[in-house]
DNA sequence: ATGGTCGGCAACCGA
């Protein structure tokens, strides 16, 4: 089974992209963030013969996410328990034995802001999220954008951008109490490698360098995390006319 | 060089 998540920036201009990215990587399941469409625009028609179905939560202008898959979809929730018109940033159903948690997690903003509060709180509520509806010993993938980068190799420049709401003490701690559920970050079991990005600001695209951060995970349970075979990003991130500034990362799990 | 660019959507907000 093979798992993708891809922060696309909006989904009608990365429309073609994905269609394309699809029939390239085949996955079994495609989790999207930041699909900026609204419920009553989403293109179903451009996806309707490609094989996948999808189920998609999205707002006007910001946020939105939306699960394709090969195979059918059950248990589907939106939002949170308590909150389930909080904003379209949780999307979740079971696809065959496993649980797809797809997740944009608030950006922040800046410390010492509501926002950043907001981002801080939606990490504990996450939390919460997980042990009201699944056991550690689940098959759960915790996947998405969570707008954060946990370690100094996850960052070009862990120096100057320490403080930063992606990359903070806080937002770290917040991280690692939802992974303290019992996730695994496949990505990091296969490569240890610094300098292995997802994400890249297009506001810095006039400097050179390879400036990047890895905001986008693919979690697992243990048990799932014990079937991982790989966890690759897309190595071909600025070649498929976009530009998003994310990139795919795909997970393939002997299930 | 203390800036820069996208996307949505219709003036700015969010990233």
């Amino acid at each position: 089974m093979k798992i993708a998540t891809f922060n696309v920036n909006s989904l009608r201009v990365r429309q073609q992209v994905i269609l394309n990215w699809l029939k390239e990587y085949k996955p079994d399941v495609l989790c999207l963030q930041e699909t900026k469409v609204q419920d009553k625009d989403f293109p179903a028609d451009a996806f309707a013969d490609t094989g996948y179905e999808f189920i998609f939560k999205g707002q006007k202008s910001y946020n939105g996410v939306a699960i394709f898959s090969k195979h059918k979809f059950k248990d589907i929730q939106i939002g949170f328990d308590d909150e389930p018109n909080d904003g379209p940033r949780l999307i979740k159903a079971k696809i065959g034995k496993v649980n797809i948690v797809n997740t944009y997690i608030p950006q922040g903003y800046m410390p010492e802001t509501d926002k950043f509060q907001y981002k801080l709180q939606w990490f504990k509520r996450l939390r919460k999220f997980f042990e009201d509806n699944f056991k550690p010993s689940d098959l759960i993938i915790w996947t998405g954008d969570l707008n954060a980068a946990m370690e100094d190799k996850d960052v070009h420049d862990p120096i100057g951008l320490k403080g930063h709401v992606c990359f903070c003490d806080e937002t770290t701690k917040a991280i690692q109490n939802v992974i303290d559920f019992g996730f695994v970050d496949t990505f990091r079991l296969h490569n240890q490698e610094p300098g292995q990005y997802t994400f890249w600001d297009y506001r810095l695209r006039t400097l050179s360098g390879n400036q990047g951060w890895r905001l986008d995970y693919i979690y697992a349970t243990k048990p799932l995390a014990k079937k991982c075979i790989s966890c690759i990003i897309d190595k071909k991130p600025r070649t498929m006319n976009r530009p998003s500034d994310h990139t795919p990362l795909i997970a393939e799990f002997d299930i």
